[in-house]
DNA sequence: AAGTCGGGGTT
DNA sequence: AACCCAGACTT
């Protein structure tokens, strides 16, 4: 029996129930599969379910103003994603109306979508022969083939392309193309592979070679760098000041407050002296009403060592235009990263 | 080709 | 602490 036949009749005893397997849509599967980019099944789920009810339609996500769709995301990481995934909501719209594309050429022009998800959308919805290569597929190849060629490298993307391609089951590429995907996250799954209960065993050359756990190869990654972030949370009669984060760094497209960075930590006293905190405060007298805790926060290349400074005006000071006030409790409405959420539910 | 972009689970 | 996740974009 060969490779595509073993997995599909191993899908078909141990495929999960997931929402976006339900539908042909490609809008749908668009969504999901946005959402799914780098995320696992069960932490994008929740966002899938809230994206699909509020935004039915590509035109009810065209519509929708960009603080909504942040709001929706906030809290699942790599923003770009939502921010791109709107903008192609409005060029599908603008230029189709509600028929959102499900070819792999059209897919691929559209932002946020590459190889991966152009191949993902256009065999699940449309069955064309596109082989997908997610992380779990890597995996599972490289594992099969027993090659250990670095999976992030030019050369590595075209070989395991390469042989999913010619693995695929071009009878039925959208089914084939969801059953390598859960094969390689549960069963090949990264620790501890269900190698000895495996329908692939006796073709599979790592386990021959007893190097399951040396595959795939990948290169290392870029060391993390460190950043002091000193927030001031400025309150003026009920008021509160939001920065938008721009482009350029972490969060964009998602509030925050007044930030004053530094290379190393700071001090109360340290902290007021430096020129960035006056320009934001000008002249004007405060309370400081709290000192927070630093608190860690750790992203895939940055650690955020995070202090946190409420302070109170004393009379009125108008802002610097690049930062909004707000009412404290229509902060609801503004999304935030994470490390500002778990600041407020712990301290308000 | 290398660097950047989050947050959470697992080992 | 290191690795990984239904990757894509920028430089």
């Amino acid at each position: 029996m060969d490779f595509a036949k073993i997995i599909a009749n191993w899908y078909r005893a141990n495929k999960r129930d997931l929402p976006w397997r339900e539908t042909k849509d490609p809008y749908l599967i668009w969504l999901s599969e946005i959402i799914l980019q780098q995320t696992r099944v069960e932490q994008g789920l929740p966002y899938y379910y809230r994206f699909a009810e509020r935004f039915p339609t590509v035109a009810d996500l065209a519509d929708a103003d960009e603080d909504q769709v942040m709001k929706l995301w906030q809290g699942l990481g790599y923003y770009s994603r939502a921010r791109n995934m709107h903008a192609t909501a409005k060029t599908v719209y603008q230029q189709r109306g509600r028929a959102f594309p499900s070819s792999y050429s059209e897919l691929i022009r559209l932002k946020g979508i590459g190889e991966y998800t152009a191949s993902a959308i256009s065999s699940f919805a449309a069955n064309e022969a596109r082989a997908v290569v997610d992380g779990n597929v890597y995996r599972l190849l490289s594992r099969y083939s027993g090659a250990g060629i670095p999976i992030d490298t030019t050369a590595g993307k075209k070989y395991f392309s390469a042989l999913a391609a010619d693995l695929l089951d071009k009878d039925d590429p959208g089914v084939h193309n969801q059953a390598v995907m859960e094969f390689g996250a549960r069963q090949c799954r990264p620790a501890r592979p269900f190698c000895s209960a495996c329908p692939l065993a006796s073709g599979c050359a790592a386990l021959k070679e007893g190097k399951v756990g040396l595959l795939p190869v990948k290169s290392k990654r870029p060391r993390t760098r460190e950043r002091y972030f000193n927030y001031l949370m400025i309150r003026d009669k009920g008021q509160i000041w939001l920065n938008k984060r721009g482009s350029g760094d972490i969060w964009q497209s998602l509030y925050d407050f007044p930030l004053v960075e530094t290379p190393a930590p700071v001090d109360e006293a340290g902290l007021f002296q430096l020129e960035d905190f006056r320009k934001i405060l000008k002249d004007r007298e405060y309370l400081v009403i709290s000192v927070s805790q630093t608190l860690k926060h750790v992203l895939s290349h940055q650690v955020i060592h995070a202090r946190f400074w409420e302070l109170e005006l004393k009379g009125y000071l108008k802002p610097e235009s690049k930062y909004i006030t707000v009412e404290e409790k229509e902060m609801e409405a503004y999304a935030f990263p994470k490390l500002i959420t778990n600041y407020l539910e712990n301290n308000l």
